[in-house]
DNA sequence: AAATCCACCAACCGCATTCCC
DNA sequence: TGGGAATGCGGTTGGTGGATT
């Protein structure tokens, strides 16, 4: 709307944060608390526009964040919310809740993307035989959106990541985590080859129009990871909106039943449930 | 050992959305 | 209710370090 960024006034510094920096930041949060950012670089001296002060707490000091390589149930993870939810990476976060929107968008851009791609080019190589053998199933195939194609590629990928992937990890750590790797080893055990994308995304079509989707509707942004060591954003407003308990969204729901189907306890269920509270 | 290439990721930019007066 | 300001989000860039030639 006209409005010159904030960065662009004179005296704001750019480029890597300083230890120092992040020193100031810090204390100022601990004694503040996150939110009201337009305050903080007046309050602390930082010569950073407020929006530099809010990424570089919510991407790097915020605490929780987990940093370092993805597991392969994280990746997992993330190629199925991608390809449910396309780039939303502020909701695929809040599916990792040890990780940020801008790390996952890096992951995926510097490594998913090109295992995508890869897969694609062999899968097209492959399929292009296939049609010359067999025109038959051809016109299902064309049905099919494009959202349903690439969700097969993923599919496919997923393959090769299950039968690589321990069936336990050393690396997850949160009670959060251990979850999302049973949600994911069991979703990945029973139904990597029978993945009903057609049926999910019916569902999720349907999601779409009752207003399911969106930023902040269905899927909520939580900044809360596993609570004990993590100050919540109070005073944002954003944040009433992560306080909010969100409805149960299809992916959710379809997490839910994998695992009761897997596994299948009340127990396990509550637990569940918890978790979607929390997210 | 130096130059070049490449991958990674922190940080920036700009648009969209939300808030507040 | 409208407009300006603040905040959130996704795309992109640029610096850095490791690998390769």
């Amino acid at each position: 709307m006209g409005r010159p960024p904030c960065c662009d006034k004179i005296g704001i510094k750019k480029g890597p944060w300083t230890p120092e920096e992040d020193i100031i930041l810090v204390s100022y949060i601990q004694e503040h608390g996150p939110g009201n950012w337009r305050s903080v670089p007046t309050n602390t001296g930082l010569l950073r526009c407020s929006k530099s002060c809010r990424l570089r707490w919510t991407n790097y000091l915020r605490p929780g964040i987990k940093r370092g390589n993805f597991t392969p149930h994280e990746e997992g993870m993330i190629i199925h919310l991608q390809a449910l939810l396309g780039n939303k990476w502020a909701s695929i976060a809040s599916y990792l809740p040890q990780r940020t929107d801008n790390d996952i968008k890096n992951y995926w851009n510097t490594h998913l993307k090109k295992k995508l791609n890869k897969s694609e080019s062999d899968e097209r190589s492959r399929s292009e035989n296939m049609v010359l053998q067999t025109s038959a199933t051809r016109n299902t195939v064309n049905h099919r959106s494009t959202y349903a194609s690439s969700t097969e590629n993923i599919s496919r990928l997923l393959e090769g990541w299950m039968r690589a992937s321990p069936k336990t990890s050393t690396t997850t750590t949160t009670f959060l985590e251990q979850k999302m790797q049973n949600r994911t080893n069991n979703f990945i055990d029973h139904h990597t080859d029978q993945f009903p994308y057609e049926q999910l995304q019916g569902s999720w079509e349907e999601g779409h129009s009752k207003g399911i989707n969106g930023d902040d509707q269905g899927v909520k942004n939580s900044e809360s990871n596993n609570g004990d060591d993590v100050h919540h954003e109070d005073g944002d407003d954003d944040d009433d909106h992560h306080n909010a308990t969100p409805p149960l969204t299809f992916i959710e729901k379809w997490l839910l039943e994998e695992t009761s189907t897997a596994g299948g306890q009340m127990e396990e269920m509550s637990h569940l449930m918890e978790l979607s509270n929390m997210l």
